[in-house]
RNA sequence: GCGGGCGUGGUGGAAUUGGUAGACACGCAAGACUUAAAAUCUUGUUCCUGUAUAGGAGUGCCGGUUCGAUUCCGGCCGCCCGCACCA
């Protein structure tokens, strides 16, 4: 037996055997205890890449291993294939998305068969499947029910690129999160699902999540981001109240509803935002103005009631609905509108642009101190989005406030007195203090800590009827009506009499219409011909009505996936809920951190919403109790000497120099990035198949790097790979010992013994490695093994069982080179259903160890010596020890310290 | 600015209830085999001094705790990621 090792002629045989024996199919019923391996899956963009490979050989290695450790594992793939790129290669190339999509998957079905992964392939889908989206449509209306849906006309971030709709968390320092294009404000209809019900509760969450970084935990928790405080109104001084009633309420409502002109009470509505208030005629409104909720006066929201007292103004943001009415009647309010506009939306420009105000002319009375007026001013630092849009300013203690009074000139009276500082002389400077101290300056909150003065401003405002204790999150619920054609359509029909009338259950699915087209930007589905309109009529009336033709963002369609695969979800469109409850949470999840706010919080989201309506049913509503985010894959970009990519299969060395083959341009060697077409640092893994094998390309990407870290793709590191491959398989060609691997030499002694024991500390640290996802160390532990077994010479029993823990060991890395290992030794079944070895204790343990020698904390010497001797004996052999006594010296011995099994250190002076 | 992470040989990295720093791999050097190359094998490889025995320094920098610190504490410096006028 001295053939090499064909990864072309082995691999491909072994998938075939695993497909045609079924192996990896999971099953509902079985006894086992279960466990969910799961990775993201992919978007069909039509070829596989090297961060596919990572991450799908990562949540590999944990399905074999868990496999193996006697769990029935579930690892499904699927595909994420709804979405705008099959839209823009449909224009491009005047195709079908459906038809690119479908396409696509069958590409990358293909390749990613040939990486070997462990998956139950009966369990696959699409998400543009009518099953899959039926059932989607099925859920949205369920939510629709639930009260988790709603429709409003909102300010909505348009991508005037992808000429759709983007929701917050799709927003990046300003831009599209596809497109970057810079996104502007426009308002529009919307359907929502009302993620924010849930706040309290997914931030809760978050700390049942042990297994998930602390990093995406993080993230979570800042974007839920909840703070505690006051709401509470100002109420406006006589004369203001009755110009805002007059000019500004009075007109509104005459608008609105002019038969109502001089009622006592009633709601004012414009622009979808609300104005609220009551008129009860000639001047004597109680007018509130604020963006959500009704009380009277100007709602704003503060963390720091404490600092009340301080209050030297008030701020309003520029979108204010008070400022917007204010400035129809006023051009200088127009003007200053206009200017904050200007500074645009994005990034740190925000942040670092100066601060800007106008005074509105407005005053309020201060809520504690009938003697205290304060102005209304606009300020441009105030987000409408936020709270109320609207806060009260406090200089002393905000450094934003101190800024905006130092240039306007507005009084700074400190309220909170640093430990150590006198009342008398304390003066605020140019940076506000937001620490802890007592309250001064402040009335009845006068000597009360921060969140004592909180708790009693909070009180004293309750009692006043001005306000409440309220919680604020940053969380907005998630706009999910898309433009686009290629996506979930939202199963909802237009009546003019009904509004939106849910599409009742045996009518769905509503399918997308195949024929379409994409001459005009915009959504098709808007302008197709009869799909729209033709024999759609109201599900309520019976009247004529139209469909809605949005489609649903596309992190709907994996806000459920997972619980579709524990389902089994058939083409007919039917799952097992109880079986996906069943399945769920998954126990490990594997991905990129770029979705850890986006898909990961959604997902979190549809979960709770699922079992809200009583489909699912999973503990604390957590779809994946563990999380892992895995590194990239890196490649150095090549530029030649004109400044054009260069792919790396180009790249020639010659010398001391890079040139780039067939022009021999020279090329230098730039960043070590992420790989990616347009930088054209890509290695496409099908050449890496080609080449070397799926085994190889796998071996590769968990070997040197960390999981968690990225890992640079190098010609060397996969001859490394290629060179390990072979010596595993020369450990095997050389083994002529009969009795296959699962032997135990029991009997072994002198090398034999010390292989066995080689063998056992080694499995233990492969174990834990892969416990820990920390495969760089099962990696090397790996290695030392193969290295051992090269060396050793006898052919018994421990060989036998060091390479059967070896070839166990490789199995969830290397599958393929596994089980053609195990075919050789065992001569039947397969190393996929091969318990994970266990490790011997016995082995270890050592009888004789070696303690290393420290004196004053340096290591001088070593000692053998049997494991169990008493410590006195250490310290005799020890300080006889010469290399010791020589360190020693002329020094005096004052203490000797013994750690039994660890180490000796004398401290001599 | 706030939050999180990181900093170890030429390179990727290992080592944490504080106990031999540099496992394993890549690279490099020397040697064996070979007509030659590849492959493979052997040996060496943190730095400095030294032929060697050996000695000294060393985990970003400064300091502290400790018999002993890559690990714990304080203060700096640098890099990466996330959020960003959130009241």
């Amino acid at each position: 037996m001295t053939e090499k090792y064909n990864p072309s002629d082995v691999e491909p045989r072994w998938q075939r055997v695993w497909r045609e024996r079924d192996v990896f199919r999971a099953y509902d019923d079985s006894e086992k205890p279960k466990f969910y391996a799961l990775e993201m899956f992919p978007y069909p963009s039509g070829r596989i890449h090297m961060g596919h490979v990572r991450n799908y050989a990562m949540g590999d290695v944990v399905a074999r291993y868990k496999k193996a450790q006697g769990f029935e594992v579930l690892h499904p793939m699927g595909w994420d294939s709804f979405g705008m790129p099959a839209e823009n290669a449909a224009i491009a190339t005047d195709g079908h998305p459906k038809d690119w999509t479908y396409n696509n998957i069958d590409e990358m079905r293909a390749p990613m068969q040939r990486l070997g992964f462990a998956l139950d392939w009966s369990r696959e889908f699409a998400t543009s499947d009518v099953a899959y989206y039926k059932t989607q449509q099925q859920i949205f209306l369920k939510f629709w029910e639930k009260g988790l849906v709603y429709r409003k006309t909102a300010k909505v971030n348009w991508d005037p690129v992808d000429n759709t709709v983007l929701a917050n968390e799709q927003v990046i320092d300003g831009k599209g999160w596809r497109s970057g294009a810079v996104v502007e404000q426009r308002d529009m209809d919307q359907w929502f699902f009302k993620i924010t019900n849930y706040a309290e509760d997914l931030l809760d969450g978050l700390k049942t999540l042990d297994r998930w970084p602390e990093k995406v935990r993080t993230m979570q928790a800042n974007w839920i981001g909840k703070s505690e405080g006051l709401q509470m109104r100002f109420l406006f001084e006589p004369e203001d109240n009755e110009r805002i009633a007059d000019e500004i309420l009075y007109p509104k409502w005459n608008e609105i509803d002019p038969n109502k002109e001089n009622s006592s009470s009633g709601t004012l509505r414009s622009d979808g935002e609300t104005i609220f208030g009551s008129y009860s005629g000639n001047g004597k409104a109680d007018v509130e103005i604020c963006s959500d909720d009704f009380f009277g006066g100007l709602q704003i929201f503060t963390t720091r009631p404490d600092t009340l007292y301080g209050a030297s103004f008030l701020a309003l943001s520029p979108d204010h609905p008070l400022v917007k009415e204010l400035a129809k009647n006023n051009s200088s309010i127009e003007n200053f509108r206009a200017e904050c506009a200007k500074i645009g939306t994005s990034e740190e420009a925000i942040a670092q642009a100066p601060k800007l105000g106008l005074d509105t002319g407005l005053r309020v009375k201060h809520p504690f101190d009938k003697n205290i007026t304060l102005p209304v001013w606009i300020a441009n630092f105030v987000l409408m989005g936020y709270g109320t849009g609207a806060v009260f300013g406090c200089p002393a203690h905000d450094q934003r406030d101190l800024d905006f009074a130092r240039k306007y000139d507005l009084p700074v009276t400190p309220v909170v007195l640093p430990d150590g500082k006198d009342a008398a002389t304390y003066e605020v400077g140019d940076e506000a203090y937001t620490g802890e101290g007592k309250l001064f300056n402040s009335g009845f909150l006068n000597g009360l800590n921060k969140s004592k003065g909180i708790k009693a401003a909070i009180h004293k405002i309750t009692e006043m009827d001005l306000g409440e204790g309220v919680t604020q999150y940053r969380l907005r619920d998630w706009g999910v009506s898309r433009q686009r054609y290629w996506g979930c359509p939202i199963p909802v029909i237009k009546c003019e009499d009904c509004g939106s009338v849910p599409v009742p259950e045996d009518q769905l699915p509503v399918e997308l219409p195949y024929d379409i087209n994409f001459d005009k930007p915009g959504n098709p589905l808007d302008r197709h011909p009869t799909w729209k309109t033709e024999g759609v009529t109201c599900p309520k009336c019976g009247k004529a009505a139209e469909r809605e033709t949005d489609t649903l963002d596309t992190f709907a369609d994996s806000s459920w996936y997972f619980a579709a695969f524990g389902g089994s979800l058939d083409q007919d469109g039917n799952m097992d809920w109880d079986a996906a409850s069943k399945w769920l949470p998954v126990d490990q999840y594997v991905g990129g951190v770029e979705h850890a706010v986006l898909h990961l919080l959604y997902a979190r989201f549809f979960t709770r919403g699922l079992i809200d309506c009583g489909l699912l049913n999973v503990k604390n509503g957590e779809p994946f109790a563990g999380l892992f985010t895995q590194g990239m894959v890196t490649h150095a970009v090549f530029t030649n000497e004109d400044g054009e990519y260069v792919v790396p299969d180009q790249v020639i060395e010659k010398g001391n120099q890079l040139l780039q083959m067939g022009t021999n341009k020279i090329v230098t060697k730039g960043d070590i990035i992420k790989m990616s077409k347009s930088k054209k640092n890509t290695v496409d893994p099908e050449e890496i198949i080609k080449g070397y094998g799926a085994d190889v390309a796998r071996w590769f990407v968990l070997s040197d790097s960390p999981p968690e870290r990225d890992v640079e793709w190098t010609d060397a590191g996969v001859n490394g790979a290629w060179n390990f491959q072979k010596k595993v398989w020369r450990a095997v060609e050389a083994t002529t010992a009969q009795g296959g691997p699962l032997v135990v030499a029991e009997d072994a002694s002198g090398e034999a013994l010390e292989l066995r024991k080689l063998a056992h500390r080694a499995l233990e640290k492969i174990t834990a490695g892969i416990e820990a996802f920390r495969f760089n160390t099962s990696v090397a532990q790996i290695y030392e093994l193969t290295n051992a077994l090269n060396k050793y010479k006898g052919q018994d029993a421990a060989r036998l069982e060091a390479l059967g823990i070896l070839i166990r060991a490789i199995a969830p890395f290397m599958p393929h080179l596994a089980e053609e290992c195990w075919s050789i030794l065992m001569g039947n079944g397969l190393v996929y259903h091969a318990p994970w070895p266990e490790v011997d204790p016995a082995m270890l343990v050592d009888d004789t160890i070696t303690l290393p020698l420290q004196v004053n904390g340096k290591r001088r010497s070593e000692l053998n010596i049997a494991k169990d001797m008493p410590k006195d004996e250490i310290e005799k052999l020890a300080l006889a020890d010469e290399a010791v006594q020589r360190s020693i010296g002329d020094a005096t011995v004052r203490k000797v310290i013994i750690v039994p099994g660890r180490i000796v250190n004398i401290v001599a002076k």
